[in-house]
DNA sequence: ACTTGCCTTGACGCGGACGTCAACGTCTAG
DNA sequence: CTAGACGTTGACGTCCGCGTCAAGGCAAGT
């Protein structure tokens, strides 16, 4: 299929598509005609990126994966390469829940402090004179 | 003070302070040879600025608290502007939590899963022909 | 006079993942 | 024949918060 197709049944732009070759993520052969060629297997490999993409891999971070499917493995994460991005990214989505986590507090503490500044002690009201 | 001693005082390097300038959130007077004058409240600023900007707030975030300082207010988040955008970042970052945690999630189940190809089932591990 | 250290503006660089435009070739349908 | 859809390369733009020069002016000490 042509680089068309391959964005259509990926979802992926084309331009996304041309990057990942600049990148040396993605191979395409050449038709007569200087059009790229790809293949069932390339859209694995598309499909593959685009998965690692969402659970927040970088570009840089999918190349084991990737070359781990090109060196003939059925899946990009049975390499030892690949494993081993997995536990970085592990790492760092922990790190960031914890630092993320606490934002979230500090946050929920200077709201709360505004509010109280904006409306003083709605809690223990002062009392309003009686008539 | 100069910009060099704000810069001391607050952590934040010279060019930051510029730029800050250009963005319009700092306003530095000038003395005759043309260096940047600052005071007390420009100190004050540059440090809400900073705290705001540890709990996640975008420089451009920033401006309706450095503007309710301006307009005479004791602190930053005494106007509503700034009450809303403590609101809205609040409601980002339980997205990006809710978000990041069903990430890691799924890059735990991908570790396992990886691990549990490449040595497999050592649950019912497979009866080693015994002699 | 000279060095040192602070200050000025302006302009380009970075990282990440592409978007967008230009200027052109190719293939297919009517 | 021509329009339109698709393809090609190359290069610059985007967002953010500055970093890093470059090429000087200004003030103070020796």
């Amino acid at each position: 299929m042509r680089i068309g197709e391959l964005a259509q049944r990926t979802g992926v732009t084309t331009r996304a598509l041309r990057f990942y070759e600049d990148q040396g993520l993605l191979a395409a052969r050449r038709s007569a005609n200087g059009y790229r060629e790809y293949d069932e297997d390339d859209l694995q490999l598309v499909k593959e990126i685009q998965t690692l993409q969402t659970v927040g891999l970088t570009l840089e971070e999918t190349r084991p994966f990737v070359e781990c499917l090109r060196s003939g493995h059925e899946t990009g994460d049975a390499c030892a390469s690949s494993i081993e991005v997995y536990r970085r990214k592990l790492e760092e989505a922990d790190a960031l829940l914890a630092r993320l986590g606490g934002i979230r507090a500090e946050l929920a503490v200077k709201l709360a402090g505004a509010l109280a500044r904006q409306a003083p002690d709605p809690c223990v009201v002062p009392e309003s004179p009686r008539p």
